[in-house]
DNA sequence: GGAAGAAGTGAAGCGCGATTCATTTCTTGA
DNA sequence: TCAAGAAATGAATCGCGCTTCACTTCTTCC
């Protein structure tokens, strides 16, 4: 045998696959789904086209790569919220709060999992996402209503309504091209309480008509 | 001169225009925008592909103009429940109500509007439909707070967290190979109570903690 | 019946961008 | 320094599906 890897060259390739997925993250952002093609990507990288995949098997492949490390970090603060201190109520404010003023913070790179059009493939990841956006708010809604704070109520919907509700609100704001939101804090604000209202017992009585 | 339209075949024309979006609709229906391949309506509509672009500048027009006829119908239908009787509480409920019910029962085009991943100019439609969708919601939510019903809220906010709750909480359920739901009634019923309890006031005072 | 012009056809053209692969350059261990 | 094999290159390939257009068929009117 003539060659070997050694610990440089290893170093050097896991490299390689950091700055490709940075790169991806920044034409992500930028631009969109649309706007990662694979000779952008490698451009911004500072290498081939070819190289992308030596590293990742598709465009897909990389784009759900690039996407599921960033939502990651979103899902470990909310996790640490919804098992954190504070009441149900407290903590369900926090969580929406926490992902509509980083999504704010940091727009485009939100929009694109969140809203964006892409391929089927694709698509099935974000599904998830968003289901796992869900899993949170519904561990903080059960504790909630075991705790009397908030009333029995269909958690699987609430949950999937609650994700739909900050979402939708967002995509307005980070949608491309809109104007920026005059007041970020007034708009958070608006859309916690909406949530913290929807799940929470209303003051006359039932909530049917 | 040696041709003039008659009448009969003014009326052909028109036909075949139908037919069109109808095939388009089908298309839509069964398999979303990806599934509507110009071969593939023309197909469906029993013509050639070049017909297609006779009635149609471009598929991007076709898919807007037999998506845009659909969702005029829902738009009216809301409309009415809007500016019918009833407090605003009901009519909210009825709206949400009336909405996912349809939706439910007519699966795939309502995905395709306002869920399905497509073009820019696709797009473009699609947020113009979800902010019409959310100015019905805002009139009823302003004749609410009017009437001391309602609470003094962002009924900007309001209104888009509502379509968002409502769209995201049928997308589960929507979405191509989805299991069935179980229980449409519940389903409605968690969706509108969640709306309904969002937008009124809490048992306990503030909604912020 | 036939000329003028419209409707209709569908295979070919085309643009786009992901993917491949023959070739070149670099690493390794002896 | 060298041979073996890995990494890197990027131009060529390929697939997809919208769009076009040269041609055929049908309508109308004399």
């Amino acid at each position: 045998m003539a060659y070997r890897r050694s610990a440089l060259m290893q170093e050097r390739l896991a490299d390689n696959r950091e700055r490709i997925l940075a790169a991806a993250r920044r034409r992500i952002a930028a631009q969109g789904y649309r706007g990662m093609q694979i000779a952008a990507v490698a451009a911004e990288a500072g290498m081939s086209t070819g190289m992308i995949y030596r590293y990742f098997r598709s465009k897909a492949e990389l784009f759900v790569e690039a996407l599921s490390a960033a939502i990651g970090q979103e899902l470990k603060l909310l996790n640490a919220i919804a098992d954190g201190p504070g009441s149900a109520r407290q903590r369900l404010y926090a969580a929406v709060e926490c992902f509509t003023r980083r999504a704010l913070a940091g727009p485009g790179l939100a929009y694109a999992f969140i809203a964006e059009p892409a391929e089927a493939e694709v698509d099935a990841a974000r599904i998830e996402v968003r289901q796992r956006l869900g899993d949170v708010i519904k561990r903080i809604l059960r504790q909630g209503i075991d705790a009397g704070e908030f009333p029995p109520q269909d958690v699987d919907a609430s949950a999937a309504c609650i994700v739909g509700a900050y979402t939708e609100a967002l995509i307005g704001p980070l949608a491309p091209r809109a104007e920026r939101v005059k007041d970020r804090d007034r708009l958070t604000r608006a859309i916690c309480d909406f949530c913290v209202r929807a799940v929470s017992a209303p003051a006359d009585g039932r909530g049917r008509p």
